[in-house]
DNA sequence: GTCTATATACGGATAGAC
DNA sequence: GTCTATCCGTATATAGAC
């Protein structure tokens, strides 16, 4: 019998610890459900512990909820902050980056725009603004680009906020919309990534071709 | 069409009926808030009538948001499935139809994308295959239009479901992301609808742009 | 059909042993 | 720190009067 000894923690690696291990469900459980929809009993289960265990580590439901929600969120929007910046990369560079970053990072978790866009909605906090404070992304140098692009008739003119919609929306909407669209098309979650995957190199060609300018 | 007389007009106009108050209510109250954040109380009181008419009436919670469930459903779905059917419209014509109109009913109910799609990955129902029992879309007169312009090398070959999902994505993703989006913008309500006026002549001609064959 | 009052269940949070 | 047992507010659903 290769009898493993009862969990003796023996100060091991932190990445266990309980409070980790509680996070670490609670992302899960809250990502797949919601806020409203999930039972601090359920993400004591998942992390394979006591309930009371949550509320020693976390003062109650809403303090975690608030902590896993804050980081999800930075990973949301910190990701496209510092490409948006990039002194030394072109627009079209920046695009590339963007896409390819955000179909990675959704590819290993799908349900993390539609919670963080139905919680944002429902829940009258501040929350965004905790993280957007200084409106970066309408200063950022992504977005100086642009309007120059468009002063020296380079690109379309618009406004620029339309761009920037299309490039996050056709990123970001088939993760969204998956449960529909893998009904309607009959894809399995495999071919779907492969689609997604495509998007990478096309998303950016065909934002190249919306951008131009024609009469 | 009228031929359900199962439930007796009684006397007046019947768009103020309990029923329909109620419906009306738990519409508005489930949009904005997602299913298990709604408390049947807060139905009865946006209806201005008592909780227990909510079980009088339907027998609970579950089976109210059913019916408002399957009928966003519809409404959501059904609203293209003419239109892609259409034997007498071009694919551009088709295009500007579906995105004008999903346009003008998202600026009147724009909770109504992020509401289904919320609850359609959390519920583990079928509501989607009751309503696309058939896959319509894939085979609507639409697809095969596009299918069509493929093969006589009229339009980039991919896969005909990118496309879909670009009219569908551009179109309703910034009423999902509009909080960030009014955010970020730094828009207030009015202007966020002018931007989506503007996006009804504009989605039909990126569109275009992107299903030219370019090298 | 519509109301008030109440039964019943569920879920978040705590007490207290170990 | 971790557990079991329990408290208690809240929300759904029902009983029963009118």
């Amino acid at each position: 019998m290769k009898e493993k000894t009862k969990k003796i923690p023996l100060k091991a690696a932190s990445d266990t610890s309980t409070e980790e291990r509680i996070k670490g469900a609670a992302k899960k459980i809250f990502l797949k459900k919601g806020y409203a929809a999930t039972r601090t009993r359920d993400i004591a289960e998942e992390a394979g512990l006591n309930l009371a265990l949550l509320n020693y580590y976390f003062r109650s439901k809403e303090k975690l909820f608030d902590i896993i929600m804050l980081e999800n969120l930075q990973h949301f929007i910190e990701g496209i902050r510092e490409i948006l910046n990039d002194k030394e990369t072109t627009i079209e560079q920046k695009i590339g980056t963007i896409v390819s970053n955000y179909i990675d990072l959704l590819i290993q978790q799908p349900d993390l725009p539609l919670f963080v866009l139905h919680e944002l909605r429902t829940n009258p906090k501040e929350l965004i603004s905790k993280i957007d404070r200084e409106k970066f992304i309408n200063r950022s140098y992504f977005m100086q680009q642009v309007r120059e692009g468009i002063k020296e008739g380079k690109i379309a003119a618009v406004n620029p906020l339309h761009f920037l919609m299309n490039i996050i929306g056709l990123t970001i909407f088939p993760f969204v919309a998956s449960p529909i669209l893998q009904n309607i098309g009959g894809l399995k979650q495999q071919d779907f990534n492969v689609l997604m995957e495509e998007r990478k190199k096309l998303i950016p060609v065909w934002i190249k071709a919306m951008m131009k300018k024609n009469k």
